[in-house]
DNA sequence: TGATTTCCATGTGTCGACAATATACTTTTG
DNA sequence: CAAAAGTATATTGTCGACACATGGAAATCA
């Protein structure tokens, strides 16, 4: 028997067809702020820069505009999403009142070894926190996986695939953008830890309301950073 | 000049695409129980039924997919969603967070003229019901109206595309579902009603309670004939 | 007789080409 | 000189066909 290395470029299982990997691709692309927010999507140029055909391309797209990352026009074609100022606020308030219904729920239904997994998440992040002292970029990722436990642990699947497959993409996709200045990073930190008490005291109802706190502080850190950029460049046409 | 009545079947304004067209058309089929849930997709099948190639077809099965109505399985093919009974709370969970935020902001934001013609939602439906006291089949659509248009009025653009695009077509085909039984209409009614009162009140947060305590009868209800249909058909393989 | 293996048929994934439509440019006209 | 119409190019939407994988049926062997 021989082992089977073909191309495990995705790092992930591969589910083998085009059209899948394709999507992970572009969809990376776009959340990293490759594909710049509000350019064209060209269909064959897309399609010859991935070697491939229209045909897989297309049910990418497809897919895509599914997840709210592409917006298409029948017969005009697909943008890359450019949230305004409005749509970005309207997102948090719906990350605050899901991401809050996870935490109570992750709290009532969380087991201990999951919350001690938890805590050495938040850990971890102290230790790095305090090796590259406010840098913010890393802590993106971090923070990610604060709230992905979180998420999980609310044993609510059908609200983690809603939260973690769907919104976090848009979710990091503006939080990339915004990542040059530091985050706040201590002050995340500490309602990290506020939260992770609450948790692990099965207070669920602290734990909502800790959690809400914590995205609309995100929320309005968001909201200076997107004024500020809106400073500098006044007018970003789509 | 002559009416152009070519094919207005699907309502609203079509796209002119196939692919949209289909994907309208499969949707509808399915939230209205004309394919059943758990049954297999066959492309080659579905195209000759709407006389159209398998290319755009694929397409609109990847928009279902992205809209949880159809699970896909690389090389093997689609089947009907079919929620077991845990997935069909944990949706009712997330309507209870997402449609009470939905109801708060309403209650804060909505003019007089919105809340008005809520108001005269509500009387339409009194009167239906009253009419055909308790058929209960037409106040599923007129239920949909007044949640719909509170989700609406909260103003939160981006909320009410996730609501009504995306989630409903799922509570609905499980409405649809559970429909042979008489869905506690007059509670219903009352229900509405006190919800409306809030909102005319502008107490927004009396308005979220009363929403989420709706929702949450609702779902008890759901559990209800789930479980009552659970008997009667013990084991549904998907 | 039962389990395993081989083979075939059905269906999915992918491709290249054609038709229809939108965008941009050129041309014409007031 | 500006605006509108017409044309040309490029892109999107659609189609039919081929390659490969999967599931089931038939045949073989223990």
């Amino acid at each position: 028997m021989l082992d089977v290395v073909d191309a495990p470029l995705s790092g992930q299982a591969d589910s083998g067809t085009l059209s899948e990997h394709v999507f992970r691709l572009i969809q990376a692309a776009i959340v990293k702020g490759e594909i710049a927010p509000g350019s064209k999507i060209s269909e064959p140029e897309l399609a010859r820069t991935y070697g491939i055909s229209r045909g897989p391309l297309r049910e990418a797209i497809h897919r895509l505009e599914g997840q709210k990352l592409l917006v298409r026009v029948p017969h005009v074609g697909a943008r890359v999403v450019s949230l305004g100022h409005a749509e970005l606020i309207e997102l948090y308030e719906i990350r605050e009142s899901l991401e809050g219904m996870a935490c109570r729920l992750a709290a009532e239904r969380m087991t201990e070894s999951e919350i001690d997994e938890l805590r050495q998440v938040l850990q971890t992040h102290e230790r790095d926190e305090a090796f590259q002292a406010g840098v913010g970029y890393y802590q993106q990722e971090g923070d990610f996986d604060f709230h992905y436990r979180i998420i999980q642990g609310s044993g609510n699947r059908t609200l983690a695939k809603l939260l973690c497959d769907e919104l976090y993409q848009l979710v990091r996709m503006y939080r990339i953008q915004f990542s040059t200045t530091p985050n706040r990073p201590h002050q995340a930190f500490a309602e990290h830890h506020r939260i992770l008490d609450a948790i692990a005291d099965r207070d669920g109802e602290l734990a909502e309301l800790l959690m809400r706190r914590h995205i609309a502080a995100s929320k309005r850190n968001v909201e200076r950073h997107f004024k500020s950029a809106l400073e500098q460049t006044p007018h970003i046409k789509g």
